[in-house]
DNA sequence: GTGGTCTAGACCACA
DNA sequence: GTGGTCTAGACCACA
């Protein structure tokens, strides 16, 4: 399970909403699987209900997940929907790549860095 | 000259922050140049004066310009404040390769979104 | 609580961020504890909400206090940032022993005010 | 000669003032001696012959200097007014003195500040 | 003219 | 309710 950083600035209905995506893109849930409940994630990360009630609807709106009145919510098994999260992720790397080339960061140097992070070297 | 995306999202202030630094990194400006006044850049973008000042007093803050009451703001030759911001760009693209990584990306995906954005291939 | 002079001519917004250095040097706030909302702090000054955001904003760019969307702004526990004050303040300090210096007053007559200050003998 | 510091916050108006005070303190420039001429000073600092005039006008003021129409300023011999100027250094060192005992440090810290800045030990 | 501070008040995202 | 951003406009010190 991911963990919540308060003060990072990300508004926490983002990073649960976040947090979910990524478990399901690393295999660490899958289609059919029974999330945890509002109330009991509420719980453990000391936050308002609401704000979990939040993230599972925009991860519903997503087709991430879906929920079924008096069982709770489950991990859908659309992978068309998977597929559009992961288009956004390529998007908002492509945003990140021109930002850093306009800060005058050279294309061998982003790759350096990719290469680091992938070797999980943790120079970065 | 930068340009504003009113449309964005992203707020005006960090869009100039941005803007400027930008422009420092590729050499439009350098080290003891006037910037110009915060009521000329006011009426340029048509926003109003204090957003502008906002701004000034964030790139002041980082020593990326400094200030001279009744004469104006001049970009400061301050190389390790802005070599600070370069470190800030490349630990934000770090940070942007971890999610794309956690996402499910492979590198090699990855380091040809780079090449086609430093070809200007607009592929994305 | 700290008071604030209207009359001093010293910015408010400084006096506000002063004031909260001073109550974190004095442990008369730590890590983790609430500040008072930006809007209460208005209130109870009688000044503009903007004045107490700037000052909020300032503590915050100085890892002094971080500030959670809808929640509210909490005491930093990164010490490093309050160590990086209190090395402006000697530093400050420093200054200033050194422009009384250059104007003439001796070293033994400036630690004799130090004394007097620390005993609150209100000789000055 | 004292130096100004264009980039330091400090109006260029007071760092003149100052300068002169501390040159008088210092032994550097004595009664009866010309002044340099405002607009001399303008050309060497390539300031505003206005500021160089007002910090003149600040000194006259507070009895450092004495102008003569027509031939220029001089330094004044009046005692009372540099032992004032003395009085208010005092003063500004005391409160610098409050102000480093509100950030929490302690008297002996600053009297050893205070002797290594005597000794000229460019500790800080 | 230039930057710096402040008030008054609107509007937004988030919890 | 909480902080964040922005507009509109006043007033100040300084050059």
């Amino acid at each position: 399970m991911f963990a919540l950083d308060l003060k990072s600035g990300v508004p926490i209905c983002d990073q649960i909403v976040n947090g979910f995506i990524k478990m399901k893109a690393l295999g660490l849930i899958s289609g059919g699987e029974q999330m945890p409940s509002v109330r009991s994630l509420a719980v453990k990360f000391s936050i308002n209900p609401n704000t979990v009630q939040k993230a599972y609807a925009i991860l519903e709106a997503n087709g991430i997940i879906y929920s079924v009145k008096g069982k709770g919510s489950f991990v859908s098994d659309d992978e068309d929907a998977h597929g559009a999260v992961i288009n956004r992720a390529r998007e908002e790397f492509c945003a990140a790549v021109k930002s850093a080339r306009d800060m005058g960061l050279d294309s061998s140097h982003l790759c350096e860095i990719i290469n680091s992070v992938y070797k999980e070297e943790k120079k970065c």
